[in-house]
Parts: C-alpha cells; sequence; structure tokens
DNA sequence: TAGACGTGGGA
DNA sequence: TTCCCAAGTCT
C-alpha cells in the first residue's frame, strides 16, 4: 500500500523514535529473540535490568543451551510469565542442536521454536534478518485498530485478522528494521491507551479514529469476567539450623519451575497445621505462628497466601529430593521464585509482622 | 476458541 | 482499592 503510511511513520521514527535500547546495540539474533521474548507481554523498562543481566550470564545461544535450568529460571525471577524461560532454553537447544547453533532466517522454522509465534518469528525477521515481515503487537494493533476504526475486542478471531491484514498492507519493503520499531513507540509514546497525543501523531491525517473523535472506543475492549478468589497456606518450615524448606512447583501451572513454599490445602484450620505437616512431609512440627496473610493477584484470579511459620521438631529428612532442599534464607533469594514469595523472604516485616 | 499464564504501573 | 493491560504464546 502506498499512502504513505510507513514514509510518514518513518520520518516520525528518525525524529522521535527509540534508537538506544540496550537490545540496539550488538544486534544479534540471539539478542533479538532474548528481548522479544522478554518483551512479550512485558513494557520495556521492566526489561531492561532483566536483559542486561541475562546477557552476562547468557552471552549466546550455547551458552543457554548448555545452562542448568535453574539458573535460567533464578534470572527470570520476577519478570513473570515463566514459561516464556523454560521455552527460551528449549529453543536454545534446538537451535544448538538441529540449526548447527545458528538461528533459522525463516517465518516457518523460527514459528516451530517454542515460544516463538507469528509476531514474534516477525520481528526477529524484521529486526535481525531485516527481511520483510509484518508484526502485530498490543502496541501495533492499538495504532491500526484506530487508524482503520476497527471495531470490536482484538481477541476475537475475525478482528485480529482483520488487524493483521491491515498490518500486512502498511509494512514497507524497504527499511523493515526501523519500520518495525517504528510502529510499535508510536504505540508506546503516542498513541497511547489513555490520552493519546494525537497532536504530536504523524498518522493523524488519514486516522478514522481520530477523524471521528472516537479514539478511546479503540481498540474494542475485553469482556469482563469477576476474578475468583482462591486461598492457600504458605508453610515456612524452619529447621534447628535456621533453615527452610523450598518446594519445586511442577513444570506447568502458576510458577511453573520455581522454588517455592510448601503449599497446604486451605481445608485446614491452623490447629491441624502440624499434623498436615508430618502427613505431607513426615516429620513432626511445633505450633504454627500465623499472621496476616496477604492477597495476590494475577491476570484471571485472586490468590489470599495465608502463611505459617513452623519448626521442625523431628530430624528432617525428604524422601524425593528433587523436589525438595532446606536453604538459608541468603540462599534461598538466588534461585528463581516467585515474586510474592521472593517479597516475603526478603521484607518479612512487611507481611510477617511477628 | 477461550482460558491459562505474572508482574508492575497507570488511571 | 480495584481494574485494566503491556513488544503474545500455548493448549
Amino acid at each position: 500500500m502506498n499512502d504513505g503510511f510507513a514514509q510518514k511513520l518513518l520520518a516520525w521514527y528518525d525524529e522521535n523514535g527509540r534508537h538506544d535500547l540496550p537490545w540496539h546495540h550488538d544486534r544479534n539474533p540471539y539478542r533479538v529473540w532474548v528481548s522479544e521474548i522478554m518483551l512479550q507481554q512485558t513494557q520495556v523498562t521492566t526489561v531492561i535490568p532483566y536483559f542486561e543481566a541475562f546477557m552476562q550470564r547468557f552471552p549466546d545461544v550455547k551458552a543457554l543451551a548448555s545452562a542448568p535450568v535453574d539458573d535460567v529460571l533464578s534470572h527470570w525471577s520476577g519478570l513473570g510469565y515463566y514459561a516464556r524461560a523454560r521455552n527460551l532454553q528449549k529453543a536454545a537447544q534446538q537451535v544448538a542442536n538441529e540449526h548447527g547453533g545458528e538461528f533459522p532466517g525463516n517465518l516457518e522454522q523460527l514459528q516451530a521454536l517454542p515460544g516463538i509465534g507469528r509476531s514474534t518469528a516477525a520481528a526477529i525477521l524484521a529486526q535481525a534478518f531485516q527481511q520483510r515481515a509484518a508484526i502485530l503487537d498490543g502496541n501495533v494493533k492499538r495504532v491500526l485498530a484506530r487508524y482503520h476504526a476497527i471495531p470490536g475486542w482484538p481477541g476475537k478471531t475475525d478482528v485480529l485478522n482483520q488487524l493483521w491484514e491491515r498490518a500486512e498492507e502498511h509494512t514497507p519493503d524497504a527499511r523493515i528494521r526501523d519500520y518495525t520499531q517504528a510502529i510499535m513507540d508510536l504505540g508506546a509514546m503516542v498513541c497511547t491507551r489513555s490520552r493519546p497525543a494525537c497532536d504530536n501523531c504523524p498518522l493523524q491525517n488519514g486516522c478514522d479514529a481520530y477523524a471521528n473523535n472516537e479514539t478511546s472506543l479503540y481498540p474494542g475492549s475485553k469482556p469482563k469476567k469477576a476474578k475468583p478468589e482462591k486461598t492457600t497456606w504458605m508453610v515456612i518450615l524452619e529447621d534447628h539450623q535456621g533453615r527452610i524448606l523450598l518446594e519445586r512447583r511442577p513444570p506447568s501451572g502458576i510458577w511453573g519451575g520455581l522454588w517455592s513454599l510448601p503449599e497446604l490445602d486451605p481445608a485446614y484450620g491452623p490447629e491441624e497445621l502440624p499434623d498436615a505437616c508430618e502427613q505431607a512431609f513426615g516429620f513432626h512440627c511445633g505450633e504454627p505462628e500465623l499472621t496476616s496473610g496477604f492477597r495476590h493477584t494475577f491476570s484471571h484470579y485472586h490468590l489470599h497466601i495465608q502463611p505459617a511459620r513452623l519448626t521442625v521438631q523431628s530430624p528432617a529428612h525428604i524422601n524425593d529430593r528433587d523436589s525438595y532442599k532446606w536453604v538459608h534464607r541468603d540462599q534461598a533469594l538466588t534461585l528463581g521464585l516467585p515474586a510474592p514469595i521472593r517479597t516475603l523472604l526478603t521484607a518479612p516485616e512487611q507481611t510477617l509482622l511477628l
């Protein structure tokens, strides 16, 4: 399409875009890939320190492929969506073993790697290989939904298909790397979710939503549903050496693969916790110390985390050595922990008023 | 296809 | 306080 969309965007980008993000330096497929995975559903300012530390520890595909998975997860601790980290390493191993250590330079083979979908594959192609490919992230969805006044929530397939069609139309042959960055920058800096800066927008002339003074209607909002409330015991089991028991969470599900505090069924009453511990872990505990719990909000539900601290009375030995370990607090903080558990262990005064 | 999957910031 | 949602993908 030759309506000047890309040209206007590129001219704006040259003057106003973000040209100095960490992954813009030493640009290669590996760095571009890692940055794109980290940036999924995650804002730039959050990603930057994680990206820097990750690159220090895992400078190339080989380093990532051969690292212990716990090491990878510990560098992801606090970023969220931990399947991204597990898939990242799986993909690194596939690149190392099936592609001779070099990233494939086409859409199909990139998308075949775990964690890389249509948009991320296109972003890698554009940024690292300078090949024409259309991306469609949250920023681009917002820009295009407004520019073309496309109604409906982008979570619906037909809306999404319309957006992809427009994304493909506008994507130019030349300066694909800059264009890809430019349209994301416009969405992040000008065509923002609330109070877009239409006065500074290079696409104002031609924007259907602006023409009708209806920018707030696009993109259509997601249908709202009440979040369920869940409750759990999180037990802080402490042995006579001052170590606490950590449990490795199952590979799928919330906080998959991370180390965390053992959970106990919320149906147990406080006085039943010692027995419950004996049943679950095989050793006897003293009376629990209870504190006020706190609520943690996830995307799909609220979780009431009720901490209980118990001192282990009998000698502590756990059969499942792969899923449990005794560590001191300082050691625990070097592991991949869920953010609220990290807070609980780092700043107990905030949650544990003992 | 709808729901699962984290966390932090803005309104 | 509460809701929304951000460089999406997987099941």
